[in-house]
DNA sequence: CAGCTGACAGATATCAATATCTGTCAGCTG
DNA sequence: CAGCTGACAGATATTGATATCTGTCAGCTG
C-alpha cells in the first residue's frame, strides 16, 4: 500500500521531519513518526540518514541557512554605502530573528532545542554571518569610510557586540518596550567606533 | 541536644544554605538539609524565611552583591581618568565572572540555576551595575573626554554590547583561546565610539 | 538487484506506586 | 512567652516495572 508513489528522497524526509517537529515538538518527534508521515517503514529513513541525530542536524542546517541567505543580498548590495549597508544588515538580522521568535513561539522553542544539540551547525552559521559582515567592513575600508586594522576581527566584534539582538538566548527581551532604542544605541556606538 | 548554642539568625541560615547548595547542588538541596546542618528542626528555618524560594532568593542576592561591591571601588575611583576607568571596570567585571565560572564550575552551575529562578534579583543586580557604569560615563562627559547625549542610555548600551563577556550564558566561551583579544576588540570599538 | 520491509536487541522514555519534601501549627521548653 | 519542635496534609520527587524507540540486517518485492 504506497500512499505516495513518489520515490523517497532526503529532501522529502527533511520536509516531513520539519512537519513532525512542528506537530509533536522536539522531545516527542520520533523517527517512527517521520516514517509514518511518509507512509514508509522507519528502516527506509535510516537509508538516507545514518542516525536520528544526523537527521535533526540536517533540519537545523536548512533552517539556519534560510536566514543566512536572506541576509546575503544586503551584504552584497554594492549600490548602498557601506555604513548604511552595515546598519541595514544588522537591523535585518535582528528583525529576522525577532520575527521567527514572535510569529511562532513554539516552533522557535523547538529550533532552540535543535540548535543546542547541534553546536557544529550553529558554528558554521556564525562563520557564514561574520563572513558577510567582513565583506561589508572591507568594503567600508576600501571606500575610506571605516578606519579598521583587521576587518575580520572587527566583523567578529560587531557580531558579538550585537549578540543581544540576534542570539536566541535573549529572545524574551526582544518584545520588551524600548528594545528598538537599545538596538539603535548599541549600533550607533559601534558605527561611531568604526571611525570616519 | 544543641550542637551549636548560638541563636539562630537569618545570616547563619544563609551560610548553611550556601554550604548545602555547594554540597548537594540546586536540585537536591532541601530545607530539611539546611536545618540538619544547623542542628535545628526545619520549622525553625521557616521562622526566618517564609518559603524555600525566599531563602534561595536571599542566597542569590548575597552572591550577586558580592560582585557588585568588588566593582564599586573602580567606578568611584576619581583618581583615574574616565576612559581608563571604564576599560578597567569592564575588564574587572569580565575577570570576576570568568574566575567564578572557572574556579568552581559546579558551584557556578548551581548559581546559574538560582539566577534563572530569581529574575528579580538579577534585574536589581543589572540595575546596580549599569548605575555604576552611568557614573563613569557621566564623569567622562563632565571631563570632556566622552561625547554622549544620554549617559544612562549609553551605559546600558555598553553593558549590553559587552554581554558576551559577563553574561553567564556565555561562560563556556570564556576559556576559549582568543577571548582576550575578542574582548579588547569589542571594548576598543566601544571606547572609540564614545568620542574624543 | 536497488530499494524497501519488519522483526529484533539494546537503549530510552513513560507511568504508577512509594517515599520525601514543603509549609503549617498546636503545643512544648528553658 | 519567644523561640523552637515535630506531626501532619498536600505537593513533589524517586523508583522500578513496562512500553516505546533507535539502529541493524536478513530477506522480500517490483
Amino acid at each position: 500500500m504506497p500512499p505516495t508513489s513518489e520515490i523517497l528522497t532526503a529532501e522529502r524526509i527533511l520536509e516531513a521531519t520539519e512537519e513532525v517537529l512542528r506537530r509533536h515538538g522536539p522531545a516527542k518527534a520520533t523517527v517512527v513518526d517521520v516514517a509514518r508521515a511518509l507512509g514508509v517503514s522507519h528502516g527506509s529513513v535510516y537509508r538516507h540518514f545514518r542516525t536520528k541525530a544526523a537527521l535533526r542536524e540536517a533540519v537545523t542546517k536548512r533552517w539556519l541557512d534560510r536566514t543566512s541567505e536572506s541576509l546575503a543580498g544586503i551584504a552584497a548590495d554594492a549600490s548602498r554605502d557601506p555604513r548604511q549597508r552595515l546598519g541595514d544588515w544588522l537591523a535585518a538580522l535582528f528583525e529576522a530573528k525577532r520575527r521567527k521568535a514572535g510569529d511562532d513561539p513554539e516552533l522557535f522553542a523547538t529550533y532552540m532545542v535543535l540548535t543546542d544539540e547541534n553546536g557544529g551547525a550553529v558554528a558554521e552559521h556564525i562563520t557564514d554571518l561574520t563572513g558577510q559582515l567582513t565583506r561589508i567592513v572591507r568594503a567600508g575600508v576600501d571606500a575610506g569610510v571605516f578606519t579598521v586594522a583587521d576587518p575580520a576581527a572587527t566583523a567578529r566584534a560587531l557580531f558579538q557586540a550585537t549578540g543581544r539582538f540576534h542570539d536566541p538566548g535573549y529572545h524574551r527581551e526582544w518584545e520588551l518596550p524600548g528594545v528598538e532604542d537599545e538596538f539603535d544605541a548599541v549600533v550607533g556606538l559601534l558605527l561611531r567606533g568604526l571611525g570616519v
